[in-house]
DNA sequence: CTAGTGGGTTGCAAAATGCAACTATGATGT
DNA sequence: ACATCATAGTTGCATTTTGCAACCCACTAG
């Protein structure tokens, strides 16, 4: 079999960047994760410009990854936090962080986990037997080459 | 503390993106981790430009993301595979498909781990406690916050 | 001698981005 | 009352990137 046989035209990873692959976007969704709600200061750190910003803000609210919430009337402000649908990229955003920070020397924040407390990057695991993963341990398998039951 | 005083000009994930986030780079990748390794094939199954798949490239090489190997003298041709800091990026492909299949309704592939035999897609845990993690149960903590021993 | 294959490069048109200035609504200072 | 500041954009135009088709080069096959 040839792995490359898997479905371009509908593939996830494919349809994922459609969505949050354009230029500046990732970059976005960095400071939203960061808690970074306002046009102003998104602006700022990131450094793109106010155009370009407007329109990846207006096809994130499109897309339900982020929403704009009235923070203020008169005059009418508003804000763009995370929906849960955006909040789920967090896989994305740190991954992408922590190969940065093992292969480019960028810095990576550090993190605790809440409920054990621990201060670490989380990483892949087979959620069967919890044992780290890496690109080597996974196989693609074809669906029809699975057993029924399984 | 405003969680927005995190370093931009040195962060990992810019850094990253640098690298991987322009336009068709991830697709690349994507026809990479699926064991596609030639021009034709990169170009045919991504639909992407000649001469912006060659640049793509270079820069990916020029990175270390990719390796330039000859598969054949007279003519001399080359392909285009994986390093191991290539190999890395696994978790950002990986976590790009299961959004997108969660979110998108675009097609995930089926996965397997090699060690255990399990069908399934991997997750990001919390290394010590091994629990699955999802963006609220991290928190950004300052390194001079932490107590010297841990 | 002609056509085909693999891996590109080149030139030009089309699209995306960068930049600065401008708009809109109100608050605040004098 | 008037000028200034703040937030959140929009507009127009210059610069960069992309997309596309055609071409090049080294060889192989017929």
């Amino acid at each position: 079999m040839l792995k490359s046989d898997w479905t371009r035209d509908n593939c996830a990873v494919g349809n994922t960047l459609a969505v949050i692959g354009e230029r500046w976007t990732l970059l976005v969704l960095r400071e939203s994760f960061l808690g970074v709600r306002r046009f102003e200061q998104l602006q700022r750190y990131t450094g793109m410009a106010r155009n370009i910003l407007s329109d990846r803000l207006n096809t994130l609210v499109a897309h339900g990854v982020l929403e704009r919430e009235l923070y203020q009337e008169r005059p009418q402000r508003y804000e763009y936090r995370l929906t849960d649908k955006g909040l789920d990229l967090y896989p994305v955003l740190l991954t992408l962080m922590d190969w940065g920070s093992k292969h480019l020397a960028g810095e990576a924040m550090t993190l605790q986990h809440k409920h054990c407390g621990a201060v670490a990057m989380p990483h892949l695991a087979c959620p069967e037997c919890g044992e780290r993963v890496v690109a080597r341990d996974m196989r693609a398998v074809r669906d029809e080459a699975l057993p029924k039951s399984a």
